[in-house]
DNA sequence: GATGAATGAGTATTCATTCAT
DNA sequence: GATGAATGAATACTCATTCAT
């Protein structure tokens, strides 16, 4: 990597660390460059404008979890543990649980829906083809399976993120989960294990 | 009603206006007074801060709509056709759909966000008693049945609002929501026909 | 005159001092702002823009050059020097001929450039009627005159303005515009008193 | 002619159709190079700044035009032809006048200005030569020749260059042109073809 | 109840120029 | 001859909020 690449890349991370935890609407230039330790102009000589040093970041996020996701798909896992981690995988980062309790907080919602949103389109047709998988193995059973993927994630999304959820949550979620799917009751109930796990 | 309420409901529908049509981040004070041909101060006579009247307008809404449903719920349908009449009594209002296309523009997304934690929230305990009847009746079978109102809440929010969606959703919405809450395969086709009627 | 009248005017004033001294593009709102003694806000309050501070500075001079003009064109002084007295009273302020030798430097030109073309358009019409005024008195004798108007105003702009000019340019002007009015040879070298007076 | 020669030949060029196109402000040395497809560096190992280049550009446009009015003055053109083909040729390039209509746009005053007082500069002493020989002829008939050619320009320039002129313009003008020369009447009437010409 | 003048911190962006390599 | 990373001062404009009248 060579010099101008890397210090674009510590800038990056930079303005992805304090968009996360400010919120991009609260982050502004000056602070980032403060933080950087370089001049205004070294900045705008690496970025066009705030907004698409924005679209760079979650450009660079999306890259990150769809690697992970893609090397949980070629794991040996069973179907229905590798559908579950790659969903469980793309949760928001932690700094964005944790510093400041700022997930969710309206600053950060915009970055947040970016984020979202993108994630999901690249991330539908990779658990398409693990379902698919199952489908065939006589695991699940079920049509249309991308809108169906879409749902999951859509639910999941909702029900981890924002809200501090309940047991009575997760049941729930297991045996949609299992309906969407077309999978035999009780098959999906390690979900429960994995969530009660530390990271989350 | 006196003639400072009259004028703070005059307020308030406009604010209510400007930030669906242009968001909540796009709508300046100024904006908002020279619509209302009055002075400055004179707003912020009628309110705190521009933050507090987002609030009252949101509260605005939200009553609006619960009252909707809430008549809804009394009315003599069925149980089925109820819950999917408030769901669609639910949907942003038609001003962010239409104009500008401005729905889920990044300018509205803080708004929206907000309109819908509130209704959510407001909307289960009335949807749970629909569902509790439907289950008294022996049209529907489930246990938890106000977290699996709210996930039918949020699967139908992300279809419907978000994205142009495709027959196939509407299948897989229609299946998915059966499963929920326990009812009869095909029971619930009606669904299909009040989607593809005008409003919708 | 109101407070917020009184202020604005104050305003104007100022900026019309500042932009002829150093130029328009040379002055900036802190410059303005910091010579009024207000903050950003108010100068915001007050005009629009920068551009738009131009614009209305440069409208109240011509109002006043226009202004002086027209209560030359009613005194009882004879028609060519009238029309004299009116090209003279149209020049540059004398801030800008004197201060830094600010005039057509660079910085200036571009406001130099739209007063004298606004000018030139109000000032062409008053002295067309002086100049139709000394054809029919049998003075001058010439046809197209609002044509020969705007010549000698581009001509004595050019000459006065810009450069240090020469007795031998004041006999040609003479000598020029007495030809473009039609006028008798050596009837208006009273010019050449005028020029010779202190406020040039 | 040498390869850093060449180079900074082209460049020039460059600068030359931006600033013109564009206006001189308006062009940021990032466009210029851009444009040339250099580094930065290059173009300050060239040039000194970007006044400077201004200075250079202008320069070079003037060589041109001088060169061009030399080679009329040589030609056996009759003296009064060769007057207005030398203040014909020194008009606006015609990228000037019909690229965005940009001339006369606040961003070309300041590089038309400065033009148009060396252009005047050095055409004068070649176009009093002109005149004097007609003087000799006994075509012109008139003293302080020098003055009388810079006011010729002055009225050429304003009328041609900025706005659209009428035909009585161009008859108030070529009244003028014979009478600031002291022609015969009607002497110069060639002056309407040349203007009714494509070029012009 | 109502006014509107005044505030001032905050923000993104531009651009000519330098200089070590 | 040529590069391009780094600079940093300069600048116009926004807007929620206050308060004396």
């Amino acid at each position: 990597m060579k010099k101008g690449e890397r210090r674009k890349q510590e800038l990056l991370d930079i303005a992805y660390r304090m968009f996360i935890t400010r919120g991009y609407e609260n982050t502004s230039i000056d602070d980032i460059i403060a933080e950087a330790g370089i001049a205004k102009g070294t900045y705008y000589y690496y970025f066009q404008s705030k907004e698409q040093t924005l679209e760079e970041v979650i450009g660079m996020m999306i890259e990150k979890e769809i690697e992970a996701a893609g090397s949980i798909l070629d794991s040996p896992l069973p179907v229905p543990q590798k559908i579950v981690a790659i969903i469980a995988s793309i949760r928001p980062a932690p700094e964005e649980q944790t510093i400041e309790g700022a997930l969710m907080q309206p600053e950060n919602i915009i970055m947040h829906q970016k984020i979202k949103r993108r994630l999901i389109e690249k991330v539908v047709p990779l658990l398409t083809k693990a379902a698919e998988e199952g489908v065939e193995q006589g695991i699940f059973s079920c049509d249309n399976i991308p809108e169906r993927i879409r749902m999951m994630l859509v639910i999941s999304n909702e029900i981890f993120d924002n809200y501090s959820f309940t047991d009575r949550d997760i049941d729930v979620f297991i045996d949609i989960t299992e309906k969407i799917l077309g999978a035999k009751s009780h098959s999906m109930d390690f979900i429960r294990q994995l969530i009660n796990a530390p990271s989350v």
